[in-house]
DNA sequence: TCTGGGGTCCTAGGACCC
DNA sequence: TCTGGGGTCCTAGGACCC
């Protein structure tokens, strides 16, 4: 049972606090530096050694192994900053392989979903039980053996942090990862107190490096500190998100549980180019294949979108002034086909392209997501009924269903639209990526 | 040479209405 | 000379997360 405390008169400042007679518990399960996890699943190679997963043009450190850690290159850290100490130590380098990620993800989840159903996944490596919802286990022990049977399944290590909230399980989870266990439960008050007051306050889930300072200077340094803080004076100082967060860390789950729900409200597709651009055909070849992107996933979970924004912009860290360009398309009625979606993205880089500048990313953005159903019902009462458009809507959706599927068997872009570019200039660099293991026939892992 | 990509939520401020 | 006030909606930008 859920109840709703209003603090405000607007709707935006409230939010949902657990009843106080029903105690809640919840496990947040964690991927031990996921995307490096996954990577040694099929390359036992990698254990043991400093391994680093690079983002999309091999540009900056988005996973790093603990060995790599201790070597102190730091998250988003550029590879040029590093790179002497790659062949001093031995690091593995690798280029992101997300399709290899997201299905390994796919796969964790389901596991955890023949414990509960109650489960939030919040991003790739992560999700939320909610253990309250189970009756008669031990939390502990049931916890013990998630994680033993994702690695057994899966083959990616996994840290538990149990506690009443789920900020609280975060630092219950920080703490095991830092002392190398498995489950690390914090409930009993003691247990609380001593895990809030070892956690720096700019580890605390919710305090960026925005706030932590400001919180420092008025010293708050730790967890509990900040927990010691009435929840108004949080309202006051740091506004809504402070009192949720003071609250939660007193033990009062106030984080919405969120499972079943997969309502995404936005797709965004950016990369980087391999080479600077400056002509507008070339970066329309890039904006070609995101906006395919686009609609591939807009169809796989069944959204049309009603408008298409468009950006490109130049290196923030260039020596030239920094520029971003940004074009929006509207279409006349929500849609989630490609062709579509290219010429209004194309339309919308004409209002964003400058000449003149040399451009390193680009993306296209899609908000205000809708479902599909939602659109049959708005065909049905435009005015504009004539045949020919809805012959031409039946068409595009045949062709868009008939290149999924290809695509979907035979892999990706085995049919893509020639505005994307038969030899594009644009693609990232990704010259040390592994194999898509588990997603392409042809990428299968041999053993001799 | 070389610095990611994909999300969410909140807030301030402008436009507009009566 | 004096030039309202309250509400809603939308959007851009900030902050945060992984």
């Amino acid at each position: 049972m859920k109840c709703l405390l209003a603090f405000g008169v607007l709707s935006p400042m409230s939010f949902t606090v657990c009843a106080a007679n029903r105690p809640t518990t919840f496990a947040l399960i964690d991927g031990n530096n996921f995307f490096v996890s996954c990577e040694r699943v099929f390359n036992p190679y990698l254990n043991h050694k400093p391994v680093i997963v690079l983002s999309g043009n091999d540009g900056c450190a988005i996973a790093r192994s603990n060995e790599a850690k201790a070597l102190n290159i730091a998250m988003s850290a550029a590879l040029h900053t590093f790179s002497h100490l790659v062949k001093q130590h031995d690091i593995q380098l690798l280029s992101c392989n997300f399709e290899l990620y997201s299905d390994l993800s796919t796969r964790m989840m389901k596991v955890l979903q023949t414990f509960t159903a109650n489960i939030d996944i919040s991003s790739i490596d992560e999700a939320f039980l909610d253990l309250s919802s189970i009756p008669n286990i031990d939390q502990e022990n049931f916890a013990q053996t998630i994680h033993k049977t994702i690695f057994k399944c899966i083959g990616i290590p996994v840290t538990i942090g149990i506690a009443p909230t789920k900020t609280l399980t975060k630092i219950a989870n920080r703490i095991a990862k830092k002392t190398q266990t498995s489950v690390k439960s914090i409930q009993t008050p003691h247990e609380i107190e001593s895990a809030l007051k070892q956690t720096d306050i700019s580890a605390v889930w919710g305090i960026g490096r925005a706030l932590a300072p400001k919180l420092k200077e008025i010293g708050l340094y730790t967890a509990f500190d900040l927990a010691q803080k009435d929840p108004r004076w949080a309202r006051k100082m740091i506004g809504i998100m402070g009192e949720r967060l003071v609250r939660e860390l007193q033990g009062t789950s106030c984080i919405a549980f969120n499972a079943d729900e997969d309502d995404k409200k936005s797709i965004q597709v950016t990369r980087s180019f391999g080479v600077k651009l400056t002509e507008f055909n070339d970066i329309a070849e890039a904006i070609s294949l995101h906006a395919t992107r686009l609609g591939e996933q807009l169809r796989a979970k069944k959204l049309i979108t009603p408008t298409i924004s468009v950006f490109c912009r130049t290196s923030p860290f260039g020596n030239s002034p920094y520029f971003k360009g940004i074009g929006v398309t509207g279409f006349d009625t929500p849609t989630n086909d490609t062709q579509l979606l290219i010429k209004g993205a194309i339309k919308a880089l004409s209002q964003a392209y400058q000449l003149g500048h040399s451009f390193q990313s680009a993306g296209v953005h899609a908000m205000g997501l809708l479902q599909e159903g939602q659109v049959i019902q708005k065909i049905l009462f435009t005015p504009s009924n004539d045949l020919s458009s809805k012959e031409k809507n039946k068409r595009s959706r045949s062709l868009n269903e008939a290149i999924d599927i290809i695509n979907k068997r035979t892999g990706k872009d085995t049919v893509f639209w020639a505005s994307s570019g038969i030899n594009p200039k644009h693609v990232p660099h990704q010259g040390k990526r592994s194999n898509r293991y588990t997603t392409r026939w042809d990428e299968l892992k041999i053993v001799i």
